[in-house]
DNA sequence: CGCACTATTGCAAACGTTTGCATTAAGTTC
DNA sequence: GAACTTAATGCAAACGTTTGCAATAGTGCG
């Protein structure tokens, strides 16, 4: 039978004091003697006390929430699905409960337009995670300029007065591209959407590496949605209407990569002799598929614990910039 | 230049009206008249106005949140990085938003021991999800116990006085491994963990299958960890030592049989010639491997509306008992 | 015209914490 | 022993909602 909940006031009746003793012996205040701090303690856990998180709030003007936005494009259809967008939130999760926050789990569908309003004078939570720039920042925007505090998953680079935390994309396309070039590729493709602010930025990477290396009239570039199965509808639909007209693919995502290997496969192109293939983020698929995939790694782990960080920071006033994450090449069979 | 929060009162002064109007007109109280409700809606909007939740859950002793706690053993570890955890999670949220509640992404570490006392009467949400029952399911009974609203996703077979919502892992253990049989499979392997409560459910069926048809003598059973590593690692001793003593493997999930996949092709195994695999969740990466894996689909989707339809009910104070889902097994290539 | 009734609004209490300030008790100093 | 300091605790207000009840104004009816 479950019995009524204590308060703190029946706490303190319990242990004979008033109940600003019991809050502040609660709280470990070192004005309230050790030993009366220790009896109190000992006594809230026998009996299974715990404090009303929502009075508690309400009285601090505190929550010790942060929120992670995940911020997709409704029309690209990024699905929340891909495992790496899963991963940065779960890593972002370990990191916000290693300094004692919780984390609210949230989308613009939820928070609508002003998020600034839901969260923040909602007292829902103290910051806000955002995760994806997405292709439109007006809303990260408006919640920025109306003081929010907030950090934002996405591509540093990016001209913007809030905080970003994010790989360094350029160099991950840079680097990939190159990789391929030096394995041989001559006629290398793109497969992304050069629109998104990160994912843009890779192809940045990918031209720069193809100008530098005099091959630019012989790039190409296939727009697509970010997600395996679009990967993959595309790549057959281009070997049908233009045959094997290149021997590199450096794809946005390994989702993407992993759409387009298994499209080649099935038309009996060998990978890596016939086409070379990289992918971006190293997901766990990365190194169990088969071939397995060459990828420029994501560093989700210190993401997370970067993102929560500086959100900390910005909350207790600091000064805080934009930061960019090394990354690093993965080879492995598909290049 | 953040203006200072308007509370409720400011804007019942604003539209010049007391506090109990304003409220109930903004909770649409059809005792006020229309037009003023409407007023003060649109009041309310131009001036991004938003409640404070602290103040009202405080009052309303109710939260409209839904905490989702994801229980891993720690020893197992099976990782928060399994896509279809993720994937469960992920739907989890929408249904969760669809029905107007929030979701408090939690674990093990931080709610402790006290389930009921850190969510409940510490008013962090008004009812629990809890995702995976593990091996050690007392933290589960206790918070149950306590009269915690509470909804396990699990084995719907499992004894237990709390709801739990699953797949129906037995028969789908039986069908995987029916359909192995099917298609000439004289040497079977269960590649899993049969101490856990769903996983053991699938061994349950497998062994069923086998009994049925009289290979009970020839069947394996490979205990390993419930990732892709780990079942790559146990396969490859597996060859060294025994040699391919089986012909067909049933793993416990995807993730296992992918990882089990890439041992046996790095060895030139063929699939699905010489072995015939079976996977178990149907995640993503089971139609983009190569060859795409034979599986048996568990439809998340399903199972996140009805886990927060039955915490819902609870929360209304109905009865609710335990649901199974149908589970489907979807045929591809490496069978 | 008085009465009852309805529609609409306002008053004030309550939800359970935290904390500035007041209070008490005990010890210290001259 | 009075005046003062220090240590420990208690009182009461405040955080911003929601809602039972009271109050007011307007309406219809006999």
């Amino acid at each position: 039978m479950p019995q009524k909940k204590l308060k703190l006031a029946d706490l303190a009746k319990l242990a004979g004091v008033s109940t600003s003793t019991a809050s502040r012996a609660l709280n470990d205040n070192p004005i309230i003697k050790l030993e009366t701090r220790e009896r109190i303690q000992q006594l809230a856990k026998t009996h299974n006390f715990s404090l009303n998180a929502a009075a508690s709030r309400l009285r601090l003007q505190k929550t010790k929430v942060i929120a992670v936005l995940i911020n997709l494009d409704a029309e690209t259809e990024q699905s929340i699905d891909d495992p790496f967008l899963l991963k940065v939130v779960s890593d972002i999760n370990l990191a916000v409960n290693r300094q004692g926050y919780e984390l609210l789990l949230s989308n613009s569908f939820m928070a609508g337009e002003d998020w600034h309003g839901y969260f923040i004078d909602g007292r829902r939570a103290d910051g806000v995670i955002v995760v994806g720039q997405g292709k439109q920042q007006a809303l990260i925007e408006r919640a920025s300029e109306a003081g929010m505090p907030l950090v934002v998953w996405g591509d540093p680079k990016t001209e913007a007065d809030y905080v970003i935390v994010g790989s360094d994309n350029f160099l991950g396309g840079k680097v990939a591209t190159q990789h391929l070039l030096d394995k041989g590729c001559k006629k290398p493709l793109f497969l992304g959407e050069p629109e998104h602010a990160e994912l843009g930025e890779r192809y940045k990477g990918f031209r720069n590496a193809i100008e530098l290396a005099g091959l630019a009239d012989q790039a190409q570039l296939l727009k697509i949605d970010i997600t395996s199965q679009a990967a993959y509808d595309s790549i057959n639909r281009k070997l049908r209407s233009d045959g094997l007209d290149f021997d590199g693919i450096f794809a946005c995502s390994d989702m993407v990569a992993l759409g387009a290997l298994k499209a080649l496969k099935e038309r009996y192109v060998s990978i890596p002799n016939d086409v070379l293939i990289v992918g971006f983020d190293d997901i766990a698929m990365a190194d169990v598929s088969s071939p397995s995939l060459t990828t420029v790694k994501q560093d989700t782990k210190k993401a997370g614990e970067l993102l929560v960080e500086k959100l900390l920071a910005q909350l207790a006033g600091e000064a805080v910039t934009s930061s960019q994450l090394a990354i690093s090449l993965v080879e492995r069979q598909s290049s």
